[in-house]
DNA sequence: CGTGTGATTTAGGATATCCTAAATCCTGTT
DNA sequence: AACAGGATTTAGGATATCCTAAATCACACG
């Protein structure tokens, strides 16, 4: 519980790791050095170099050979690393008119960059958003989140009608294809039927129809509706 | 006359380097290893090092012992930089409420990691600003500036009236101080009259009067009234 | 219950940036 | 024209981040 250092004390390298930490402990527990590795397109032994300087600072806590989870700390940088990708994301479909499938790389250099005051003003110029342009939920200044999960498209039932509340932000040419498909969040999307095998999934998206392949469709986060 | 590298290429400490030494030349034809060491409060000893770097990769020109000067490359990574810093000043005052002694320090760290596509939607968000808060110009995206140089108020004639045109925007406290007189670009000005041995300067600002020394109204830019 | 394979860490380097201390250069003044 | 003092560069280090190659570990399977 110590006292955070100010956001500009935290390099961009170090935000980015424990940004990627937060999110891959999410769906594991832990985060294992290949995982991280992965997801910041980064050598595996530059991960374990970076976990111990982490570790040093006590923002995560490191288990030889077992991967790292966040300390208290550690997960208040995440988060509001977090909230500055999300908030700038937000702001710039919202206030200057960006594509919803450009506005990640933009966010990804700006978050490390934009002081809390920026933060606050454009989070209050677009009316204090509750999710981004994907649906994300954004931490509060408090540091807290919306973090329930959502059942993916490819999960949904045939004949049942749902709401898409998220989809994932990274990559540009797929959210491209997703937003001309209609599959964006708060569209109302009914599963018609999905070929077996990893076969083609037919959807009713708006009034039109359209098939998908299930790695796409997992990506797609959705509300079944009642 | 080689293509410059993407923005990205260029690493915030380079971006610095340049647009100090852009700064410098524009007073002193050349810009000496400790005047540049002074501006970003950095040991003369590294800013050797720099030099030889900035050299290498024929942004500058360096004579032994002599200083250095932007090579045409050098130049036009500086205006890009330039351009970015006031567009980004001047966004943050007229699209986000910023105070005027708020915004050099945001600026300063954005500019580092906004893209072309970012900055040319802010300016033309806020009306394609041709000058910053303080009165700085900005380049035009080609990378022209308006490099006319104004007269010092502590220069005037006295008895003058004469419009602020620019201030000088590195120190937050002096220019809330010059706020607060009402010294902000467009203001009328006249000066009174002026003590000798660096005395006072009495001036009248809108309907005020007021009285200042000679450092400050050395930083305050005017032009003169026919 | 040994063993191989994949995950992880260590070893050894490279780069960019900064520092202090010590040389070296230049120039104006005597 | 020599020299002192200030400006500049070199020498030697520190830190943060990344890399490849080599060693080491853990666990599941035969």
């Amino acid at each position: 519980m110590t006292a955070l250092r100010a956001p500009e004390a935290y390099t961009a390298p170090v935000e980015d790791y424990l940004k990627a930490i937060y999110e891959i402990e999410r769906g594991a527990g832990a985060a294992a050095t290949t995982d991280i590795a992965q997801r910041l397109a980064i050598a595996p032994a530059s991960v374990s170099g970076m976990i111990r300087r982490l570790a040093e600072q006590g923002l995560v806590a490191h288990e030889r050979y077992h991967g790292v989870r966040l300390t208290d700390d550690g997960r208040r940088v995440a988060l509001r690393t977090l909230r500055r990708h999300r908030v700038i994301e937000a702001y710039l479909t919202r206030a200057l008119g960006y594509a919803w499938d450009r506005v990640h790389d933009e966010a990804e250099r700006l978050e490390h960059a934009a002081s809390e005051e920026l933060i606050d003003r454009m989070a209050a110029a677009v009316g204090e958003p509750a999710v981004d342009p994907h649906g994300a939920p954004i931490p509060t200044r408090e540091g807290e989140i919306d973090d329930r999960d959502h059942s993916a498209l490819v999960e949904l039932e045939p004949r049942r009608w749902a709401r898409v509340v998220r989809v994932s932000d990274d990559d540009a040419a797929r959210l491209r294809y997703l937003g001309e498909l209609g599959l964006v969040p708060g569209a109302r999307v009914k599963l018609l039927d999905r070929a077996p095998f990893g076969g083609p999934i037919r959807l009713r998206v708006g009034g039109r129809e359209c098939a998908i392949g299930p790695a796409l469709a997992a990506v797609v986060g959705v509300e079944a509706e009642e």
